[in-house]
DNA sequence: ATTAGCACTTAAGACCACGGAGTGCCAGGA
DNA sequence: TCCTGGCACTCCGTGGTCTTAAGTGCTAAT
């Protein structure tokens, strides 16, 4: 049904639509275009793709405009990532090289990617559950408080304060803090609570409220509360994009926090390029954009996502090529930390 | 020049004109509010205000719009600040009375001011220097790598690796963690670096290059690094109004954390409500915009400002009264922590 | 299967007329 | 001296008509 011509004619309607945002018509098309045939032919493969739910035309005597569907074969089949360029690579490489902590990693990569994209960005911080322990650390505040501090491999550091204690002796919380540390070294996070559960045992039975304290916040902390933060870039970009939705609807989706990580996490293989276009957003306020995402980490393992968000008109190859590279840069920063 | 019922008609145009955003005629003046005189009347109090330049019309036969100097007028003379209704107190009181750590306070915060003003909230985390040290920490992470970690007494917790020392015994890292808590515990953050600069003669000398190193970053992560962070919230709000300005040019500055603190800096007495009215702000990306900005702290002591970013057309008393309870409340909360 | 030609549709722009809201000014009245 | 009613004027916004340009679908010829 779809033979060669026709998909190229698809290719065509999107490439021109994207980059012109006007309806393109077949005349203007036969022109740019080298597909040497004439305007009547790519008509008649037109009406075809319309019938196919590929293309539509917003009223009768205008040009084609590509449907999510259309989009979803463009990128799906007629299209390759894009690599960047030369110098695009460079300004990367010294872009994320400068930065120190793992905060700065973050609001850097975050950037990078809007201004690569000129769209609007998110990196999601490392997960806590896919990294390991490197340090547990308890502090006495006071007799009755103590600080945990937990250090992953990524970088992350999570503390808390224990509060509400009976008199605990200093050498207790020394002894709990030995143990912890050889318990836990090296361990997955989501091993932490497999790892501690008979813990209490093992210590005297005078310390035994202070060890169910310490390790009822610390799972609280690691396991429970995943609280996966996520940074927004670039959202000036969103001035010039033209979403068939109301900006004020994007800005909103934007703003859940929790709606954004559900966004990234529904992306198929996490070490993968994702793209979600239009509808096949599940979130009502991204019913009109389109979701470019990669997951990113150390090695193979992939430790949290990124992604751009922009108007499902948009430039898919080169986006796709920004993402992918920016996912692979932070990746092997990250495993030179 | 300018008598009582001048003002009161000037009072009139800028109520009118906020809350319908069409430029007001004299007639419809005469019938809404109560003045007791003529349209006719009010047109040669208007010819009067204009001259003075608190008012403009946008175009002959159009009704008239305040001028920057109208609205700071208004707010310095005409206007008294709105109080809370007693549902928002109440609403304020349980929404910021559930955060459990300092980063929930602030990001319910800028949500709940966001809210309440239906504009762009900032919120500035509570600066470093006007806090006091609460505890030092040191741990040994391996024979070469020492994590110090600063607690503040407002939550605030900073934490840095030392890298790339010599050989140093654990002992020796105890020594300094017992120096530095004796010597630094209660201190202002501002006064650390008078406190400290005699430190590394009073450890062996064996132990003084670990002094250094320790001495060195923890001055520049608290004095040297004002890494004052700012949150943003109530983007999806920006949608909603009209700025002379493009909406991408308001995005734009919004984005630079940098320009955002210099803004919030520049208000004037810091523990009561500053409001600069379009060009008064000094930068470039808010001339169309005014913004109602307070410092916030622990009893008198202003710890950081907080805010919000709207059309020069806003409800200053509604929004004036909403910024200074929000920021009382914040300070009771973070001062029962 | 492709092409050229042609009649048809539609959105967008130009032009115009007109009603409404608002103004400035002037002369008369308290 | 200040206020008011009246009046002519200005300008914007709206709605109507017309024209143009772009693009289509269809048919007949290649």
């Amino acid at each position: 049904m779809l033979n060669d011509r026709k998909l190229a004619v698809l290719r065509a309607i999107v490439e021109d639509y994207v980059s012109t945002n006007e309806p393109v018509g077949s005349k203007a098309l036969a022109g740019r275009h080298g597909l040497g045939v004439s305007p009547a032919t790519i008509r008649n493969d037109m009406v075809a793709l319309e019938e196919e739910g590929y293309i539509i035309q917003p009223h009768t005597s205008a040009g084609r405009v590509p449907t999510d569907k259309g989009y979803r074969l463009f990128v799906d089949r007629l299209s390759t990532v894009k690599p960047l360029s030369a110098a695009e690579r460079r300004a990367i490489d010294t872009f994320l090289g400068g930065a120190v902590d793992l905060d700065e990693i973050v609001a850097r990569t975050v950037r990078l990617l809007a201004q690569l994209t000129r769209q609007v960005a998110i990196v999601q911080y490392p997960s806590l559950t896919r990294s390991s322990v490197q340090h547990v650390e308890l502090v006495p505040l006071g007799p009755q408080r103590v600080m945990m501090v937990v250090i992953t491999d990524t970088g992350r550091v999570e503390q808390r304060v224990i509060d509400g204690l009976d008199e605990v002796p200093e050498e207790a919380v020394e002894n709990l803090r030995q143990l912890l540390n050889r318990v836990l070294d090296g361990k997955w996070l989501n091993n932490v609570p497999d790892a501690v559960v008979d813990l209490p045992s093992q210590v005297p039975p005078d310390d035994r409220p202070l060890a169910r304290s310490v390790l009822s916040v610390l799972m609280e902390s690691l396991v429970e509360r995943h609280d996966e933060k996520v940074v927004l870039g670039g959202t000036a970009n969103l001035a010039a994009m033209d979403f068939s939705a109301s900006l004020r609807e994007v800005l909103e989706a934007l703003e859940e926090n929790v709606v954004l990580i559900r966004l990234l996490g529904e992306a198929g293989n996490p070490s993968m390029l994702t793209v979600r276009i239009g509808a096949e957003n599940s979130h009502e306020g991204f019913r009109s954009t389109s979701i470019v995402s990669a997951g990113y980490g150390i090695g193979d393992q992939s430790l949290a996502k990124l992604g751009v968000v922009g108007p499902t008109r948009m430039d898919y190859p080169g986006t796709m090529g920004a993402v992918r590279a920016v996912a692979r840069y932070v990746g092997s920063i990250l495993a030179g930390q």
